[in-house]
DNA sequence: ATGAAAGCGCTAACAA
DNA sequence: TTGTTAGCGCTTTCAT
C-alpha cells in the first residue's frame, strides 16, 4: 500500500507541509504536532519518495564513490573496503546514502549520465591517476566533488589525503638510523600521485640522511603482492645489493618478503623491509612488518563529511569556493622487519611509534 | 547550463512530448523529426533528469547489486569483480545503470530506505545466506528481485545459479576415477547455500563411486585462502590421511596447496587437490589446479538481464508471477593437481574438459 | 504524427 | 506555528 505525504497528513490531521517539515527536522513545528505526525509516520512505515524529493528539492541525498580503476584492481586491494567503510559511516551519520558507482566503459557515457542526470548530489573520487581525464571532465561540469588523494594538476579541488611524503621519509630515515645504508624502494604505479609522493618521500629521506639516491634502487610495482615479489627479485639482482627496502604498500611488501625468503635471505639480518598502510597481513607477516600506518577509514570518513558539508553549505551552484586541502598524518609502526630488535639504538626505546608531526592540517588553495 | 526537455523542444521546434518520445524510442515519431530532435539532444549533451523521470514514469532505470556480506569478505573474493562485470555489461546493453549498494548497518534502515523510497527499480542480491532475514524482508515488500544463487527457503524468487551440486560431484568422481579413494573436502561457510550445495555434490559423488563418507573428512573454511590452509592442516591430521581433497573454491585450494607443501607432501603424488571456480590463481598455481569452472560473468549477465526483463514486462506491481530458475552448467577443467598426468586412464584422453550435461536449464517454480 | 494538459510526490516560498 | 500555492522535469493519456 502506497503512502504519500498527503495521506500521512490526512491521518495526522495536519497539512502536507507540516508533515514535510517534520520529516525534514524543521524546527518550526509545535512539539505536540511533531510527535503526533511522527507517530503516524512510524505506524505506516512511511518513507518519502526519493524521486519526488530530489525533483522538488534539487537534491537526492545520495553521494557516489567512484574509483576510476579496473574492477579487479579495486577488488584485490585491501585499501578500498576500509575507505568505503569510512565513507559510508559518515554518510550514515548525516542521512546520506553512499553508492559505489562503476565507471566501466572508461568515463564516457557513464560519466555523462552520472553528472547530467543529477542522480547524485556529489562524488567522492578515489585513486585517480595523476593525469585523469575523467577528473578533468567532472570539473568542467562543476560537479560537487571531493578527491581522496590529491591532484597536482587541479589545485582547485577539495582534497583529503594522507601525508605520503612525510610517511615515506620517516620510514627511510628510520632504516638509515638502524644502520642500513643501501636503501632501495619499491614504488606504486608511477602514474598515480600517491605512488609519486611516496617516492618523493623516499628521496627526501635519503637526502636528509646524506645518502645518495640511485635509479637502480627504484623499482615500480602495481600495489599487488605479485608485483612486489617481482620488483624485489629485480632489486636483488642489483650490485651492490640493497640492504633495506622501503615498499610503498604492505601488499607489495609481503610479496617482497617472499622474494627475499626465496632468495635465501634473512629479514632483517640480510635485508630490512618497511611497508606502507598497516593493513592486511602487515602484523602477521613473517617477520612482522614495520610499516607506515595511514588512517584509511578516517580518510574515507573525512572525505565524505567534507563533501556533505560542502553540499549543504554551498549556496546552490556556487561550488567553486576556495578548495580545502586536508592532510592526515601517518605514523611509523615499528615491528621486526626493520631490524629494530637487531640493533636497538639506545634512544629508540621511546620510539616504538613515531607519530608524524603533521596532525590534521587545513590549508587554503 | 541546465537543459530540460522543454528547452530541447524549443530548440528543435517541437513539443515537449515529441522530445520525450524520441528519447524513449517511441515508434510514433516521424523520422525527420526524430533526426532533428536527436541532433539537438546530442548537441547540448542533454540527459533527462533521473528524478523527474522516476517520478513521472515510476522508474529510474537504476538497478542495485546488493551483497549482504561483510565488506572485507566481499573485497577479498575474486568472485565479485567478475559478477559485477557481467551484471554491469547487461545493464549497459539495456540502458540501465548498475549501482553497488551497501547494506552496512545490517539491513535495517538502509534496507527500508532502499525499498520504500524506490530509488532503484530492482535489486540483484548476491551471496545471500541460507537463512537471510534481509532477503525475507525484501520479499515481504514485493520488491523486484533476482537472486544470484538460490534459496531453498524461498521457492518463489527468480534465481540464477550455477550447478554447484553437479560440478562438485564431477570433481569427486574424477578423483575417484584417478584412483584416489580417501577423498576429503574443504567446504565454504555452512550457512551459505552454495557451500552446502557443493558439499552435497561431494557426498553424491562419493556415493556414485561407492565410497563411504566420513565426517572427519569434511572441514569448513570461509572461502579465504588462509582458511583453506587451516582446513587442510586439520585434514592432514586425520587418520587415515586423505589422499585427495575437493576444495569448494580456488582461493581455499591455493591455501590448501600451501599447507600440503608445508607438510612436505607432493601434489598430486601424495595428495590430489581439485578446486572450484577456475579464477584467480588456479591456472598458475603450483601445481596448476584442476578445478570446476563456473561462468561467473555469465551468471551476472543473466541475472541482470532477467531482472530487467522482469521489470519491463511486469504489468506494474505484478511482480509475483511464477518465478524462473535458471541454472548454468559447470565444467571440469583438468590440470595437474588431480593426478591426471600421473595415472592416465586410457579413456580420459578425450575428457580434458568434461562439460556438465546440464546446459542452460529453464524451469518453472 | 504531434501537441496540450494533467499529474507523479515532494519542497519551499509566501500568507495567514 | 501552520496552511496555501507554485512549481521541480518528466511521462502519458487524450485530442487533434
Amino acid at each position: 500500500m502506497k503512502m504519500t505525504l498527503e495521506e500521512i497528513a490526512r491521518l495526522a490531521g495536519v497539512s502536507r507541509s507540516t508533515v514535510s517539515r517534520v520529516i525534514n527536522d524543521d524546527p518550526n513545528v509545535n512539539d505536540t504536532t511533531r510527535e503526533r505526525v511522527w507517530q503516524v509516520v512510524k505506524a505506516n512505515d512511511f518513507h518519502p519518495n526519493t524521486a519526488a524529493r530530489a525533483l522538488a528539492g534539487r537534491r537526492s541525498r545520495v553521494i557516489g564513490l567512484v574509483i576510476p580503476q579496473a574492477l579487479n584492481a579495486i577488488f584485490a586491494d585491501p585499501y578500498f573496503p576500509l575507505l568505503i567503510q569510512g565513507s559510508a559511516a559518515a554518510c550514515d551519520e548525516r542521512g546520506y546514502y553512499l553508492m559505489l558507482s562503476l565507471v566501466l566503459r572508461q568515463a564516457d557515457d557513464t560519466f555523462r549520465w552520472l553528472i547530467r542526470a543529477r542522480h547524485m548530489d556529489g562524488l567522492l573520487v578515489a585513486s585517480a591517476l595523476a593525469e585523469d581525464t575523467f577528473l578533468t571532465r567532472l570539473l568542467d561540469e562543476h560537479f560537487p566533488l571531493v578527491l581522496v588523494g590529491r591532484s597536482p594538476a587541479h589545485a582547485d579541488i577539495t582534497t583529503v589525503d594522507v601525508d605520503n611524503v612525510h610517511g615515506a621519509s620517516m620510514a627511510v630515515r628510520h632504516l638509515a638510523q638502524m644502520g642500513y645504508s643501501r636503501i632501495a624502494t619499491i614504488t606504486g604505479p608511477t602514474n598515480m600521485v600517491a605512488a609519486l609522493d611516496r617516492r618523493e618521500g623516499y628521496l627526501r629521506g635519503l637526502q636528509a640522511m646524506g645518502i645518495e639516491a640511485s635509479a637502480g634502487y627504484m623499482q615500480a610495482g602495481d600495489w599487488s603482492e605479485g608485483s612486489g615479489t617481482q620488483a624485489m627479485e629485480r632489486l636483488l639482482r642489483v650490485t651492490p645489493r640493497p640492504d633495506a627496502v622501503f615498499v610503498a604498500s604492505d601488499n607489495m611488501a609481503v610479496g617482497a618478503l617472499k622474494a627475499a625468503r626465496a632468495a635465501g635471505l634473512r629479514v632483517p639480518e640480510d635485508i630490512a623491509v618497511v611497508g606502507f598502510d598497516d593493513i592486511g597481513p602487515a602484523a602477521t607477516a613473517e617477520p612482522p612488518l614495520t610499516t607506515v600506518r595511514q588512517p584509511i577509514d578516517q580518510l574515507g570518513y573525512l572525505a565524505a563529511s567534507t563533501l556533505i558539508e560542502q553540499l549543504e553549505s554551498a549556496p546552490a551552484a556556487e561550488t567553486d569556493r576556495a578548495a580545502q586541502h586536508i592532510v592526515l598524518p601517518t605514523e611509523l609502526v615499528v615491528r621486526a622487519s626493520c631490524g629494530q630488535a637487531l640493533r636497538p639504538a639506545a634512544n629508540y626505546a621511546a620510539m616504538q611509534r613515531v607519530p608524524s608531526e603533521g596532525g590534521v592540517t587545513y590549508s587554503q588553495a
